[in-house]
DNA sequence: AGCTCTTCCTGAAAGC
DNA sequence: TGCTTTCAGGAAGAGC
């Protein structure tokens, strides 16, 4: 599943290929991924890609000024299962690739995706569009006050709040639970109960493992590989995830799973300790 | 504000 | 063996 370091591991790969090359034909499959098809084969042949950029999950492809053009760069969110490659143009061909844009390097920018919950639409001409405004932080950008900001007096589960993208942009269900492990936190701790101590050990958290996954190329679990095909390495290295009844690494303790904010959730219930018995349903007057 | 549930989609794995 | 069910979980929307 393309989290941050996924996504990042794929969009330095096309930093590598893309800039300079001219895209000289659109092929799509299926389609009900993109907002709009039509424009994507109608704007895109004789565009020259300038650069790739990460935001969130999201990758910008840049394009070169067109006369009769509005817009200016596609959109990309590899969802679930999507997958970016750059590869010959005779090379066989993946199931479930619904998008081929020729490049005049001879090469072919290949877009697969087998559930097709990513998206791809292009961007207009100017500095808004595509809706970043309502993402919040980047994790390894921010400072740690920045991080606070997003997470300190928030009454949500702090499990939520790190997968929320208004907050924190580019973490997901993976990245989440391994940090939140490597901060000794329970994933359903009401995000303002945490101590400053507790907020900077799962800033710290955030990054150590975000970094390190960067480093070993993301996680593959199931589908991921990066823009050259190739698998990431990070799996080899998760504390919880995906790790119910294994012992935990720390202190040996099973490894349990739950539901918090629709997600499975991986927890050492002796290291991260849950939070005291609710105080629930206190019929509070609280106005505002 | 923040929770749960549903929808989208396919394939692997588990259950009967 | 062969069918059905569950799970995976990014994001958006409904409803509470």
């Amino acid at each position: 599943m393309p989290e941050l370091p996924e996504v990042e591991t794929v969009v330095r790969g096309l930093q590598a290929t893309l800039p300079g090359k001219r895209i000289v034909d659109v092929r799509l499959g299926k389609t009900d991924f993109i907002e709009d098809p039509s424009a994507l084969e109608r704007e895109l042949p004789g565009r020259r890609v300038l650069n790739v950029r990460r935001y969130g999950k999201f990758i910008v492809l840049s394009f070169d000024a067109s006369a009769g053009s509005d817009y200016s760069g596609l959109l990309i969110h590899l969802g679930m299962t999507g997958q970016i490659v750059v590869c010959p143009t005779n090379a066989p061909v993946r199931p479930h690739t619904h998008v081929f844009m020729g490049l005049d390097d001879g090469r072919e920018f290949r877009y697969t995706d087998i559930r097709r919950f990513g998206s791809m639409q292009l961007l207009p001409d100017g500095p808004n569009g595509g809706g970043f405004e309502t993402l919040g932080t980047d994790p390894l950008e921010a400072t740690e006050r920045e991080f606070r900001t997003q997470i300190s007096g928030r009454r949500a589960r702090i499990k939520a709040l790190l997968l929320d993208q208004r907050a924190l942009r580019g973490m997901g269900n993976i990245y989440t639970d391994e940090s939140l492990w490597r901060a000794r936190i329970h994933p359903t701790r009401i995000a303002a109960d945490l101590s400053d101590k507790e907020l900077r050990k799962l800033y710290q958290a955030v990054q150590w493992i975000l970094n390190g996954a960067i480093r070993l190329r993301g996680s593959s679990v199931s589908d991921y590989v990066d823009s050259e095909g190739q698998r990431g390495e990070f799996q080899l290295r998760h504390r919880v995830y995906q790790r119910k009844g294994k012992k935990c690494f720390r202190c040996g303790t099973a490894i349990e799973r739950m539901i918090v904010a629709g997600r499975s959730s991986y927890f050492c219930p002796r290291c991260q300790r849950a939070p005291r018995g609710r105080a629930r349903k206190k019929k509070t007057g609280t106005r505002r």
